[in-house]
DNA sequence: AAAACGGGGGC
DNA sequence: GCCCCAGTTTT
């Protein structure tokens, strides 16, 4: 039944996955791995697509290339510039306090640990992993639904929120898949194993999956 | 624990 | 038109 093996999973993600699709801050990354670009893009990104994100992220870098240039910057142009992105109103306000709170509390720098991050305007947890992980190369393990979803879909968490299942990963899930975990399974999500009516018959680790939750 | 925030894309 | 969505904050 439940022939569970991280290494066998992992193994076939890299193989279906690696060119599919990656995080929107993987293709800032190209670029740069400057902090405050992928800070300002990680918090734009919020339950919002790719795509979008991504040209909004663009034309904001733009004008705003770094903390003092986002501080000079009205909330006006700041909102005409990233107003495709959801939620913008909220995000206009995270990221006009931004400045202030980075100089105050962290010297005018990008901090890299979960805690301090965690105490910037529109950073949660998914956000402050994320950063942590891109920007700075660290060990970070970065839970959003979809790698909730399928951690316990698969059977290898059984967790009521995204919160614990970090919490479990850090514990069970192989240090060396922390950096690239993310994207596999959020690649896998969106194309295979979907919230609804996942594509269980073209995929490529049906015999590893308990299938918990899943109606076929 | 639940509501609110929001525009974009697939069907 | 309707439904879904790579979260975080506020009530």
């Amino acid at each position: 039944m439940n022939n569970f093996d991280i290494d066998t999973v992992m193994a076939e993600l890299e193989k279906h996955f690696t060119q599919v699709r990656t995080p929107v801050v993987d293709q800032i990354q190209i670029q740069t791995k400057d902090p405050f670009k992928v800070l300002v893009t990680t918090i734009l990104s919020a339950r919002t697509k790719d795509e979008t994100t991504s040209q909004a992220a663009k034309k904001l870098f733009e004008k705003v290339k770094n903390i003092d240039d986002l501080e000079k910057i009205s909330a006006e142009e700041l909102d005409s510039i990233i107003h495709q992105v959801g939620f913008h109103n909220a995000k206009t306000k995270y990221l006009k306090q931004l400045p202030s709170v980075l100089k105050e509390k962290f010297g005018g720098k990008i901090p890299s640990e979960i805690d301090e991050l965690l105490q910037l305007p529109g950073v949660g947890r998914k956000t402050a992993n994320l950063v942590r992980a891109i920007a700075f190369s660290l060990p970070a393990i970065c839970v959003d639904v979809h790698v909730h979803r399928i951690c316990n879909r698969w059977g290898y968490v059984q967790t009521k929120t995204p919160y614990e299942t970090e919490m479990e990963l850090r514990k069970i899930l192989p240090e060396r898949y922390w950096l690239t975990f993310n994207s596999y399974v959020v690649a896998f999500g969106q194309n295979l194993c979907t919230p609804r009516k996942p594509k269980c018959n073209q995929c490529p680790i049906y015999n590893q999956c308990a299938r918990i939750g899943v109606k076929e």
